[in-house]
RNA sequence: GCCUACGUAGCUCAGUCGGUAGAGCACUUCCUUGGUAAGGAAGAGGUCACCGGUUCAAAUCCGGUCGUAGGCUCCA
């Protein structure tokens, strides 16, 4: 049978007002309107070249080097504090980082919670001792042998690592009090500034990150200006604690962990519905932007991910299977098994763009220490997709995919950044392919008029991607969608079509998933929406009070009449009391509750209270049963996200010097 | 995998100096028939994560294993 020509998707769906507008969204912010516009025209020499920006950035900014100056100080203080504990103490870095400090430590024993209460005691008592902070200049030279001769290993090990990469003459030294350090500075001019600090807790951090190498006690603390910003801070961190989705999941009832499956969830029927809520949307929008879904199977002998590199490049992470004489694979990733499906016939151009959906479970052996609720989990499903496609489809391509993100995020009103990850240091195939991969991407991105990051060597070994970054309540960002552009799996699964002028071409794959994880995007949400979901992912839509088992029939019709419409309800029809009964339906975060009594009976009406705005008049039922369906129909983002005041105060600067020492 | 902490009823958590285990919620039964976030009573429920050791005696002290949390590292 002849295939039909494929249809031109892309203008079926393209959304370029959206596209249009995001784009201008991100150019304005990349080049305020000029300030000579709206000036007298005398005025404009007064203007010339110089460039404004606004003020609060600018505030920011001073705030952001005061709160840096300040945190590395109370780095330093802390270090003294340690000392007086530790007399032995080997000191390693202490930098400044986001919304606190930390100082790393060789200590001749595990440090306590009452440790650190006594060192923020010491740290207290050593700030109001009122000492200055002091700064001198030596050689670089002398400053080693000075670290080297108290046995300060790690710090001479940075002063090498200075000395070669930026090969200064001097170096700076502080000290306060009882402490001096290596240290590029600045800091606040004197301890009796440090009053707002609070050390939160200590873990053990490798020597330079590096596994290999020692594992040091790190402590981390947080530092703030004023009482005030110290307290909502704290206060923060408390909200956020209760916003944490496990603790969530479990509240809500949607899922549980059992340690006889480490890092896989196990989803409840309330929880399940909030999954398959996702699926079917993914579903929707596969068949409105042309995809077609797949479903291949879970288990492999190792030969395909021998063939597809998996085998040599992501062995680690991978979860293999000794049967007899055979070793099977559980499957990490969904494109080997995709590219079987390819390969399985000849393909024509007139097949291209393909879009193949498969929702594979995957399986990733990752560390034990790095399992973290349904952020990081050891088994998984992936909204994914590759797209085979011609050279000349790969930019529209990876546009329209570009655009299924904006619609998808924009559907739950999230935030979100991109990031262009090029090659890795362990890689496949030509450098030169790679550099034609990257610059691909960056079209696409540039030419959607959208601001990215670029991170080096963080591709994938088979190519380059466009990461994009979640921005959750914390103020923490998650990787979730991916569109990696991919030369080299079509050569490894010697992947053809047949051109028009009937030579055998070899197509690029497009690899793409917008939820990413299911399970990590479920978690993203709950801390998003603090478990309050839309009305069209809640496990209970509508749940029907009734007020005494008098109306119970009532309940029930009305049950029936809503379930027939295509709504999740239910009848409280427990023995209790109608407030007990809203009291759950409020902790459950049910979005309607529909309270009935013998007048509501009487005229076929409802008590109406939602979870988002409370009790509302009494409604016709008819209405309000509609009024839930446009909701669930719509996928209206019917939540009202309260943002925890976030204390993100980027200064890049600040984070560069906070590098080193 | 590494560091630190933790693991007591379905959930949240008490449990002192080592002396055979407790609360609230949830669950079951009964009473109560109610008007917008918890009506009352009774009952049932635990090999104190698991394995080993010390001890007359271990939830409690020691060792190991598993799991969890926060980090390190890695990544969707």
């Amino acid at each position: 049978m002849p295939t039909a020509p494929p249809q031109p998707l892309l203008h079926s769906f393209a959304a370029p007002r959206d596209c249009l507008r995001a784009s201008q969204e991100f150019v304005m912010s990349d080049q305020p309107e000029s300030p000579s516009s709206s000036l007298p025209q005398n005025f404009v020499q007064l203007v010339a070249g110089l460039e404004f920006q606004p003020l609060k950035a600018a505030e920011d900014e001073a705030r952001a080097k005061r709160l840096y100056r300040l945190r590395h100080s109370a780095a330093h203080l802390m270090a003294e504090a340690v000392l007086q504990v530790f007399p032995d103490a080997k000191v390693a870095t202490g930098p400044a980082i986001e919304n606190g400090f930390y100082y790393d430590f060789d200590l001749p024993r595990p440090l306590t919670p009452e440790d650190l209460e006594d060192i923020e005691k010491r740290m207290k008592k050593a700030a109001k001792r009122a000492n200055r902070f002091e700064i001198t200049e030596i050689p670089i030279a002398d400053a080693r042998r000075r670290f080297e001769a108290t046995n300060q290993t790690y710090k001479v090990e940075v002063i090498d690592k200075i000395a070669e990469t930026q090969k200064p003459a001097t170096v700076t030294l502080y000290r306060q009090g009882a402490f001096c350090d290596l240290c590029a500075g600045p800091h606040v001019h004197n301890t009796v500034r440090l009053k707002h600090f609070k050390l939160l807790r200590s873990s053990g951090a490798y020597w330079r990150g590096d596994a290999t190498r020692p594992m040091l006690q790190r402590i981390y603390g947080t530092a703030w200006e004023n009482q005030e910003d110290l307290d909502a801070y704290l206060n923060f961190l408390e909200e956020a604690k209760k916003r944490n989705h496990k603790r969530l999941g479990e509240q809500l009832d949607l899922f549980h962990f059992h340690q006889e499956a480490p890092g896989a969830a196990f989803w409840t029927p309330r929880g399940f519905i909030v999954f398959q809520s996702l699926l079917t949307y993914w579903r929707e929008l596969n068949v409105k932007r042309g995809y077609k879904e797949i479903f291949n199977p879970m288990l492999y002998k190792k030969d395909l991910y021998i063939k597809s590199g998996h085998y040599t490049h992501y062995k680690e992470d991978m979860f293999i299977i000794h049967q007899e004489e055979t070793e099977y694979c559980l499957k990490p990733m969904n494109c080997p098994d995709t590219f079987l499906f390819y390969t399985s016939k000849r393909r024509s151009f007139r097949e291209l763009p393909l879009r193949i959906a498969e929702g594979g479970i995957l399986h990733r052996n990752e560390l034990a220490g790095a399992l973290n609720g349904l952020f990081r989990v050891r088994q998984f499903m992936q909204d994914d997709a590759h797209i085979f496609v011609t050279p000349e489809q790969v930019e529209s391509e990876i546009f329209a995919v570009l655009d299924i993100v904006r619609e998808v995020y924009g559907l739950f009103g999230l935030t979100y950044g991109f990031t262009l990850s090029t090659r890795p240091e362990k890689f496949m195939g030509e450098a030169d392919v790679w550099v034609q991969a990257e610059s691909d991407l960056k079209a696409a991105l540039d030419k959607g008029g959208l601001a990215y990051a670029i991170d080096e060597g963080g591709g994938a070994f088979y190519g380059p991607k466009i990461d994009i970054k979640i921005d959750d309540c914390l103020g923490r960002k998650w990787q979730c969608a991916t569109i990696q552009l991919d030369f080299q799996q079509p050569l490894n699964f010697d992947m053809k079509y047949t051109a028009s002028d009937n030579t055998p071409q070899r197509p690029i794959v497009i690899h793409r998933a917008v939820f990413g994880s299911i399970e990590r995007f479920i978690g993203v949400l709950l801390e998003h929406t603090g478990g309050a979901l839309p009305t069209w992912m809640s496990p209970v839509q509508a749940i029907i009070v009734p007020i005494s088992d008098k109306v119970l029939d009532y309940a029930f019709l009305l049950c029936k009449q809503a379930t027939d419409m295509g709504i999740r309800a239910e009848v409280d029809d427990r023995n209790e009391k109608m407030g007990y009964k809203i009291r759950e339906a409020e902790m459950k975060k049910t979005p309607f509750m529909l309270v009935v009594g013998e007048k509501e009976a009487a005229d076929g009406t409802v008590s109406l209270r939602t979870y988002r705005d409370g009790q509302q008049p009494t409604t016709p039922a008819a209405e309000v049963l509609a009024t839930i369906v446009q909701r669930i129909q719509t996928r209206e983002f019917d939540v009202t996200i309260t943002p925890l005041r976030t204390f993100d105060v980027e200064d890049e600067s600040a984070a560069a010097e906070a590098d080193e020492y």
